[in-house]
DNA sequence: CTGTAACAGCTACACATG
DNA sequence: CATGTGTAGCTGTTGCAC
């Protein structure tokens, strides 16, 4: 039914594209953590592993049933209402300073607000800046397999 | 132990001997469960009763605090604490419901008759002043509080938080207490806003809430609190926007009242850093303040835009329940009702915010009929609606719901036609309007280039000069005053039709958006649009916007490119040859009106060559300004939708030698500047030789120009480069290239252009077109790569520098940017490991920038960044067997245990040290790479024991065992290393340095390349469930894997490398500070 | 069919601990 | 101050009652 679709704007070249497709959806997806900048940094979590490791552990524990639930006992209190003990003066003793009570008042004047996402992503990276619906092509390399591009270490 | 109490042994009390027995025995049940606590309540009362009976009322309130004290100590989350909290607080409650429920009854007994006998009440019971007496309860209520205001400020967190629990319980039911009691609460609770633990914090904001309805019109400011309203909405306000705790702004953010004056500040939590406190705002606030009307457009688009934009899938999904369920049930299920409310001409979010609303209930799409009418009287909700509709349903394949609502093309073509129309008459209704409008727009300009080169001139001297500053600061505001008169003038003047024309201006925008979409396989119809397009873009004057759009319809029903071009250049030179005719011209268009079908029956072919010739003819006379602007305005749009350079666009040659000259030499008219400056850059990505000369006119553009010259100059350069690689340019200028980078680079007043120069390098780098290696000889070859290390390091400063902290965008883009370089190739990762060492060293010394302005960065922060930068795992198109054997964090830890024993703080040395473990080392590395390695850990072991007496080389413990298990670790791969490759050498009878890679090319190499050659399509990022990291992703496509072969004789001592690399530094310093300098005097000098 | 309760599972966040 | 554990607040499922 689409005769004319937008077919002839779609880049044509695909080789030659600095991140293929599937590379520039990956890593939008992944860079979608951490993109605040250096101070917000987390380490990745390195989740998958854990699960897999500890889904291993987990069945290994299974066999052990004993160990889990008193592991989920709770250490709930029962208050013996009827002990007189009077521990008032203990309970509402004050700090030794008043300041250790209280909230140190950063400097920090921060109304803890996200800075604007510009939502940068791949696309914006790998196409020109005048024409952002074309690619940059991939530069073939200067130098082939003649010099090393690694350094090496002084024997 | 007495036994449990019931009504009737209660009665029997006589001592408090048994009132306590009989206390102890309820709270001892009320901490089991709540489901007790409403006859255990009865049960208490009746102690209560008992305990006055007996003249023990105050032993009944002494031992009942007792009783209370022993939950004070449990932490939070003790179920018997928080049962006893709620029986206490059920307990008070009902006490003072009797009283008002008593109260009530006698009120209704006085007042029916007069004579009440007086024998019901007790003694205590006055009629006199019923709402100001002292009860038992009361009294009772009051000692309570007094008693639990004693450990509001105990050392342990545990008994404030339990006091403020229950006194947030205890403030909800007390109805009346006396005015120094209430005083001293608020005090109290106030200064627990302030407390060391969130908890008690949170508790403070649920009982200082309850206060938000009292009503505190009593009380007058007293010695040192302020008692009142305004105070308590403040202090939650406050607690709402500036507390660093989320789970505080929360609790702010759920209790507090929602009116006029809290609503701003409770919206802006859309923003919060904690995406449960955005979630929230969307899921319960939103809901709660009700109507939507009673949120301004402003709230409204800034929910729509914080929440549709939001990182967090369950953020998104919450605004889009509220934008399509809530608000839209709201508007009484009318879509255009709805998006009225989004005032599509302002909001830049309502297109979204419609998508969203389509995605999310899709069955509304059926309901949307446009019919004739629905055509024939546009307004711009309607024309927004029709537009997103098209989009969704063309995105979407929605092909029925396009068919039934939307015309042929030749009817799309007529409607557009007729809105054009309207709007050329409504635009040259009056000519003298006109011309007023003209002019002022011309004053207009011209004072805004003169306010634009002051502006310039002071954020230039901003940062240098105060004195300097003041003065241009002074008239900067003159300049502002100026051009805000000007432009209230200009507004007054064509308010009246102003409002008229930008509607108009959208509708026609929204039937281009959709023109550009359309199917025009009807030839028919595509010549009606083409014929309506090009005339329209030739005679209107459409706004920049509009040219835009309509342009892309013309490319859309073009033949092909070089159709598009021919057609676009005849158009320019139209426009550009109209002022010889302009009276002619405004006859024409008021003529227009009445006489649609001119003369405009033109091919798009044939008549090319004939009015080309034509125009030609005139070129010599120069039109005016607003003409050349015209003109440039629809080059630079079509030019940015031509994609492939070719030869024949000798049809545009003319408009670059006349009009794009002309303008780039109109420095002081600013508008036409910039315009002729983005044009170049255009030209210059379908023309290599006037890309190289372009390219230089660019450079010296920059080096004296404000910041919006440099940021078009500075895209120019990078996308002249990315289309034609590094060679456009001659090796001889490579340097003043580089130094122009990274002078724009740190050019901290300009933080746009920053953000374009990082963006810029990445782009480079990335593409590898700045790609220059190292080599033994070739000194040339070794300086661009010297440059381009600078560069590179640059960029990683940059993004850690902080001058850079309030720059959010550059950061943004560099925390996208580094790492998707780093990952997307080992020699990128390696790039970035050769230079982490002098990137933390620059950093952290005395002398650095960072430490002169402050930077609260942490070493090991920074460090923990390069680490996973040059993680390998985190590369793409990498089998887990070519993983390991990269060697990125191999030499990142030779640079960064170089800058250990460098002349960095302590802090960072303990950083890198207790970070080394965090290093990706395998045995499959060769024996060879890891000697090297274990040579440099000598060296720095070394280093610290000959520097043993310098504090700064001082290593506790915890370093010192990181530090050395590293160098085992070392060893010990070195050792597996040495033993695989002795294997492998028995096993194959090769050389140990070709082994590996015989071996790999031929086992997994070649099987994997062909089988990624039959499965291209979605092997290239898929989940390696055998890795660690998340980062796992292999795309077996290995035609990138650089082989690992060694190169012996390629050879660098390491430490003279650093020392040129850090006398080239310096000197690049040194010249861009020079070069500030003399910028800097003149710039002085004409202000 | 709708609406609510109970349940497990998930993630980001905060606390506790050495 | 860096690490692991615990938690709050959902989210989706199931069962149950109306």
């Amino acid at each position: 039914q689409r005769l004319f679709n937008d077919s002839e704007y779609v880049q044509s070249s695909k080789s030659t594209q600095v991140l293929d497709r599937d590379l520039m959806a990956y890593f939008d997806e992944r860079m979608k953590t951490n993109w605040r900048g250096p101070e917000h940094w987390k380490v990745a979590a390195l989740k998958k592993s854990k699960k897999i490791e500890g889904g291993e552990v987990v069945e290994g524990a299974r066999s052990t049933p004993g160990l889990v639930e008193p592991k989920k006992k709770q250490d709930q209190v029962i208050v013996n209402f009827f002990d007189e003990d009077d521990n008032e003066d203990t309970i509402f003793e004050g700090p030794r300073s008043a300041s250790l009570i209280v909230k140190k008042n950063d400097v920090n004047t921060s109304n803890n607000k996200l800075p604007d996402d510009i939502r940068y992503n791949s696309a914006r990276l790998t196409n020109l800046f005048t024409k952002p619906q074309v690619s940059i092509v991939y530069f073939p390399k200067r130098k082939k397999s003649d010099t090393k591009d690694e350094p090496q270490f002084t024997d | 132990m007495s036994s449990r109490p019931t009504l009737e042994s209660i009665k029997r009390i006589s001592t408090a001997e048994e009132l306590r027995g009989a206390m102890s025995h309820v709270f001892q049940d009320a901490q089991l469960s709540l489901s007790g606590h409403r006859k255990l309540v009865v049960v208490l009362k009746n102690i209560f009763d008992r305990s006055i009976e007996l003249n023990q009322e105050e032993f009944f309130a002494l031992y009942f605090t007792k009783l209370i004290n022993k939950i004070l100590p449990l932490k939070k989350g003790e179920k018997a604490a928080d049962r006893i909290a709620k029986f206490c607080s059920a307990f008070v409650f009902s006490l003072t419901n009797d009283d008002i429920l008593r109260k009530e009854e006698e009120k209704k007994k006085s007042q029916l008759d007069e004579n009440v006998d007086e024998n019901a009440d007790d003694n205590a019971e006055d009629e006199d002043n019923p709402d100001e007496e002292d009860t038992y309860s009361t009294l009772f209520i009051q000692y309570l509080i007094h008693h639990l205001l004693r450990g509001i400020e105990a050392r342990d967190k545990s008994v404030r938080y339990r006091v403020v629990q229950l006194l947030a319980y205890l403030v909800h039911h007390i109805g009346e207490i006396n005015r120094d009691s209430f005083e001293a609460l608020y005090t109290s609770l106030m200064k627990r806003l302030n407390d060391k633990e969130p908890i008690v914090r949170i508790q403070a904001i649920v009982a200082i809430s309850k206060f938000q309805d009292f009503n505190l019109d009593g009380f007058e400011y007293t010695s040192n609190t302020r008692i009142g309203s305004e105070n308590v909405r403040d202090s939650l306000m406050n607690s709402l926007v500036t507390d660093e705790n989320a789970e505080v702004r929360r609790a702010a953010l759920l209790n507090l009242s929602k009116d006029q004056n809290t609503i701003g500040a409770i919206i802006e939590r859309a923003s919060d850093t904690n995406m449960i406190n955005r979630r929230l705002v969307y899921s319960r606030i939103v809901r709660e303040i009700g109507n939507i009307g009673k949120l301004d457009f402003e709230l409204r688009d800034f929910l729509l835009r914080w929440g549709l934009n939001d990182r967090d899938g369950s953020v998104q999904a919450a605004a889009v329940k509220m934008l399509s369920t809530y608000w839209f049930e709201a508007e009484g299920k009318e879509l255009l009702n709805l998006i009225s409310q989004l005032r599509v001409t302002e909001s830049d979010i309502a297109a979204t915010a419609v998508f969203k609303f389509f995605q999310a209930q899709p069955d509304e799409l059926a309901k949307i009929v446009i019919d004739d009418s629905y055509w024939k009287e546009l307004d711009v909700n309607k024309a927004f609606l029709l537009r997103t509709f098209y989009e969704h349903c063309n995105e979407n394949n929605l092909y029925d719901l396009i068919d039934a609502n939307f015309p042929e093309s030749i009817e799309l073509a007529n409607i557009l036609e007729k809105y054009l129309r309207v709007r050329v008459n409504n635009f040259y209704m009056d000519n003298a309007t006109t011309n007023a409008y003209d002019l002022q727009k011309e004053k207009l300009e011209a004072k805004y280039d003169e306010h634009f080169e002051e502006h310039d001139q002071l954020k230039e001297a901003v940062y240098d000069c105060e004195v300097k500053h003041k003065q241009l600061h002074a008239r900067y505001l003159q300049l502002v005053e100026e051009t805000n008169e000007l432009n209230e003038g200009f507004k007054e003047k064509d308010e009246f039709y102003e409002n008229d024309l930008t509607d108009l201006e959208f509708i026609i925008e929204q039937l281009l958006e959709v023109a550009k979409e359309f199917d025009f396989s009807d030839e028919i119809g595509r010549r009606k649009m083409l014929q309506i397009i090009r005339k329209s873009l030739t005679e209107d004057r459409l706004t920049d916007k509009l040219v835009s759009v309509a342009l892309k319809v013309l490319r859309k029903i073009s033949i092909n490119e070089k159709d598009f071009i021919s057609m676009s250049a005849e158009i320019i030179t139209d426009i550009r040859d109209s002022f010889e005719t302009e009276e002619e011209f405004h006859s024409a268009i008021s003529g227009f009106a009445e006489d649609d079908d001119e003369d405009e029956d033109e091919d798009e072919d044939e008549d090319d060559d004939n009015s080309k010739s034509k125009k030609r003819k005139v070129q010599p006379r120069l039109p005016p300004d607003d003409i050349v602007i015209r003109c440039l305005i629809v080059t630079q749009h079509a030019l940015e939708l031509v994609e492939e350079p070719s030869d024949n666009h000798v049809s545009l040659g003319s408009i670059y030698s006349g009009l794009v000259n002309y303008a780039i030499n109109c420095k002081e008219k600013h508008k036409l500047h910039l315009l002729g400056l983005t044009c170049l850059g255009l030209f210059s990505l379908i023309d290599k030789n006037t890309a190289k000369d372009a390219i230089e006119t660019f450079y010296y553009e920059m080096r004296s120009s404000g910041e919006e010259v440099r940021i078009i100059g500075m895209k120019a350069i990078v996308d002249i480069l990315s289309k034609y690689g590094a060679s456009i340019i001659a090796p001889s200028n490579w340097f003043m290239y580089a130094r122009l980078f990274y002078k724009s680079l740190t050019s901290f007043k300009m933080p746009k252009l920053q953000c374009i120069v990082a963006e810029g390098l990445c782009k480079l780098f990335l593409a590898d077109i700045f790609n220059s290696t190292q080599s033994p000889d070739g000194s040339e070859e070794s300086s661009e790569y010297e440059s381009e290390k600078q560069l590179f390091e640059a960029i990683i400063l940059s993004y850690f520098h902080p001058l850079t902290v309030n720059n959010d965008e550059l950061r943004q883009i560099l925390a996208f940017c580094i790492p998707v370089y780093s990952f997307s190739h080992p020699q990128h990762q390696l790039r970035l490991a050769t230079v982490s060492g002098d990137c933390i060293y620059r950093m952290f010394n005395d002398q650095s920038e960072f430490v002169k302005h402050q930077s609260r960065l942490l070493p090991s922060n920074v460090v923990q960044q390069l680490i996973h930068w040059c993680d390998p795992n985190n590369l793409v198109n990498l089998t887990q067997f070519d993983i390991k054997k990269q060697t990125s964090h191999v030499w990142q830890s030779v640079y960064m245990l170089q800058a250990v024993e460098q002349d960095t703080p302590r802090s960072v040395k303990r950083a890198i040290i207790n970070n080394l473990n965090k290093l990706y080392l395998t045995e499959e590395l060769e024996s060879k790479v890891l000697q090297g390695l274990l040579d440099a850990v000598e060296g720095t072991r070394q280093c610290f024991e000959t520097k043993a007496n310098d504090p700064e080389y001082a290593l506790d413990k915890l370093n010192t065992r990181n530090f050395d298990s590293f160098q085992h670790f070392v060893q010990d791969l070195f050792e597996k290393a040495v033993e695989r490759e002795k294997k492998e050498e028995e096993k194959t009878g090769r050389s140990r340095s070709n082994s590996i890679l015989v071996e790999l090319d031929e086992n997994d190499y070649e099987t994997e390349k062909s089988l990624v050659k039959e499965e291209e399509a979605d092997a290239s990022v898929k989940d390696d469930v055998n890795d660690g990291e998340d980062a796992d992703h292999e795309k077996a496509d290995t035609t990138e894997v650089k082989s690992e072969d060694e190169n012996e004789d390629q050879d660098d001592e390491d430490q003279t490398k650093k020392d040129g690399l850090n006398k080239s530094l310096e000197e690049i310093d040194a010249m861009l500070d020079e070069e500030d300098e003399v910028e800097y005097d003149i710039s002085m000098e004409e202000s």
